[in-house]
DNA sequence: AAGTGGTCTAGACCACTTT
DNA sequence: AAGTGGTCTAGACCACTTC
């Protein structure tokens, strides 16, 4: 009996992994494995499989990825073992279930997760999402910082998006994005003002690039000048600095944002648990 | 045989539950109930019971609570169940699990759980504690808007406590805390100043209220004259205001606090997912 | 060796959705 | 009625810690 599974470096990059079935019947759930090095349990395995199928498109955003039941079969393990992978894939957002219709990949295309990424709610009523104006779209050579955080060489195309998000007519956020040129080809001013609802949507459906994850450090800062023409508020008005990192399947960055977010009607919420 | 568990309400404020066990053996895992409007899973019912636990000071923070197996004989249901309501604390940071040794209850004296509260960080270098100062320690009247986050009247009794916090000499946080007087009888300024480690901490072990979760909301504004001398600051540098409500179990309100960061050399971390 | 949590399986039934 | 995920149980073995 082949019994590999619990050796990391066993899932290969190959469609066919090594993971071997365990004795049925008998009760034998693990197999005997003596203590290694590198020990992952058999679902963390096959949720790294998984995620691979997500990576590579295999099962697109907004799509029914196979019934645990099937997973378990082409994998050979358990159908607990198969939900305890979904389950943790379900919790980091990956995919969405829903009870009696089967699993979903998460897709930015949904109120659901909307405000996963926009953190600034107003201090009274309901959020609500902001109206776009695409200020500004170039293509241009990565600065140093820039190329840095979006672990490409300094000096590759980016594309810069410049534009400004207001909440019941009044300019509240200013954005100033750079984003991997080699991913977003042909992406013009165009397209962004056409395209209605959240940009990650447009990202993950013109560019095939979704983002599952983003890190953010936030700052105060005095409004300039030109940061104040744009909102409309006087220089020195203090706002929130927010610079974001996102990342694509693998920890991949493929966005850097720099917000501006005016701190009068609205807050940047968050809870600590 | 007995079969209430999946009505919600079934849950009573004493301390024998009347969930009952499932006919063994026949693999009758969960029992034969209705369509009821109210269904609560019995591993959340499991999960209500160990909070009721823990809100009650039965097992109190940094102690183990019972074995799974106990607890499963305890409320006589599997051990799987009892493992999924378990699982549920865990996430929620409620308790620790540490292989081999039990389950403990989470408490703020652990390097561990330090930095869950505190997200400034250094833009530079590895984050560690600040140093503290103790300004004002007094009691007062809530302030209506005061009593309105802290769910008391208005007038009650509050301690106010205002403090600096720096980071290698340099003063970084101005923090100002409203407390219910009822909880927090007999805060000093003496007890705070002498008191090493996290302020959550001392809540903790002096006043048996244990943090469990806070919602913050962030603006920007500017230093006036009284916290820029604090803070050793010009008049008019942007700051990160960040308002805080805290809860202890039952989701009760036990903390309001309104710090006021300086985001020269840190920056608040944020982590979207 | 004994006890703890962690993994894995197998099988049953429940709740929900679609056919 | 059939298929999906959700819950519950029972039992086995593994990994880790303590005695």
């Amino acid at each position: 009996m082949v019994k590999l599974q619990s050796m990391n470096s066993i899932i290969p990059t190959a469609n066919n992994p090594t993971i071997a079935p365990t004795t049925p019947g008998t009760g034998v759930g693990a197999s005997s494995l003596s203590a290694s090095p590198t020990f992952s349990p058999l679902y963390q395995q096959i949720k790294a499989l998984i995620t691979q199928s997500l990576q590579s498109g295999e099962w697109k955003p907004g799509e029914l990825i196979p019934s645990e039941m099937e997973l378990a079969s082409r994998f050979k393990v358990s159908q607990g073992t198969v939900r305890k992978a979904i389950d943790e894939l379900s919790a980091e957002n990956l995919v969405v279930r829903r009870q009696g219709k089967g699993t979903f990949v998460a897709t930015h295309h949904e109120a659901r997760s909307q405000f996963r990424f926009l953190r600034l709610a107003p201090d009274e009523g309901v959020p609500h999402y902001p109206e776009n104006r695409i200020i500004e779209v170039k293509r241009m050579r990565a600065p140093a910082e820039v190329a840095r955080l979006l672990d490409i060489k300094s000096g590759d195309s980016v594309v810069f998006i410049r534009r400004v998000q207001s909440f019941s007519g009044v300019p509240t956020i200013l954005d100033d994005l750079w984003l991997p040129g080699a991913i977003f080809k042909g992406l013009t001013a165009e397209r962004l003002n056409e395209y209605k609802g959240p940009m990650y949507g447009l990202f993950e459906t013109e560019f095939g690039t979704h983002m599952i994850r983003a890190s953010e450090q936030i700052r105060a800062v005095c409004a300039d000048e030109a940061v104040a023409t744009l909102l409309h508020v006087d220089v020195g008005m203090p706002l929130l600095n927010v610079e974001r990192v996102s990342f694509t399947y693998g920890d991949k960055p493929v966005e850097l944002r720099r917000g501006l977010y005016l701190t009068v009607n609205h807050h940047y919420r968050n809870e600590l648990s």
